[in-house]
DNA sequence: CTTGACCCTAAAGTACACTATAGGGTTTAT
DNA sequence: ATAAACCCTATAGTGTACTTTAGGGTCAAG
């Protein structure tokens, strides 16, 4: 029932490498069980799954130790009390958001550019719409709190 | 009337350190010009926009030279066709659309986690809703091309 | 039964984004 | 005018996240 997978197949589907889930393996973030007849890394659904939240996870600016400590929610859930698991993910949760909040103002200036370039083959400093559009709202600051480095 | 401020001063508004600051000098993302008589650097307000948008570019995974690339697109306007900007920012909307998309899926993983926990100083095992809520969602592949490492 | 495509470990090397160090000049307050 | 608080360049070092290399074992096909 518990479809397997070895590590080339895992790694073909994911598009990364052989050697990157290695690498993760190594530094404890995804775990397959091994085959014990030919020492081959067998990955379940789950392993998958779990590698697809790592890789959306590094998409969108989480470092490796921070999606440890999310996929740690979840499984050592016994070694957090409720109050930990709470404000945790609250914090999270209002990073996600201003992320978010900080996306959809660049793919907002983004598309008026994209919408006021003509997209013909002439330099875009003929461009005039374009040129027109010297917005400096998309260098505005958003005045958010957890812009600059992070204080761990 | 153009405000200039000195190295220092902008590294304190942008929570960053001076060194980050020649750093981006030297990497070409933001140069800010220098005082004559002292050899300082002195920002402008647009210099403080540009940097503003890199911490957030930066916060949100783009790389540096991603960033320099989004940047010269306004600076550089005669070094490209206007069809090389229109398909590079149409490219680029949709890549913001997909980060977006993950964002959105995590911040409802993270507020079931968050809404289930009771927030008590017991163990979050203890929590019997918590654990009631082992959502493979979380993990689910919400079948993104863009999943993976990119393609230089 | 061997050949090619896969898998393994261990360790060294690389790219990116800073961060620190050494040695020195400038500005501002007392 | 001198000391603290800033600024400068140049270069070496660090942490993260892989990537490559070296030397082998496993497995299915012919």
């Amino acid at each position: 029932m518990d479809k397997l997978l070895k590590i080339g197949e895992v790694a073909k589907q994911a598009n990364i490498t052989v050697e990157t889930l290695r690498f993760y393996q190594s530094e404890q973030l995804l775990i397959p069980k091994m085959s014990n007849q030919s020492g081959y890394r067998l990955y379940s659904v789950q392993d998958q799954q779990k590698l697809n939240f790592i890789l959306h996870s590094k998409k969108v600016g989480f470092s490796l130790s921070e999606i440890k400590q999310l996929l740690s929610l979840r499984t050592d859930k016994d070694q957090h009390t409720c109050e930990e698991v709470k404000n945790y993910t609250g914090d999270k949760i209002d990073e996600i958001e201003s992320k978010i909040h900080d996306l959809q103002k660049m793919s907002l200036a983004l598309s008026n550019l994209h919408n006021a370039c003509c997209g013909g083959s002439e330099s875009a400093k003929q461009c005039t719409i374009l040129n027109s559009l010297d917005d400096p709202e998309l260098f505005a600051n958003s005045n958010n709190k957890t812009l600059g480095k992070n204080h761990d």
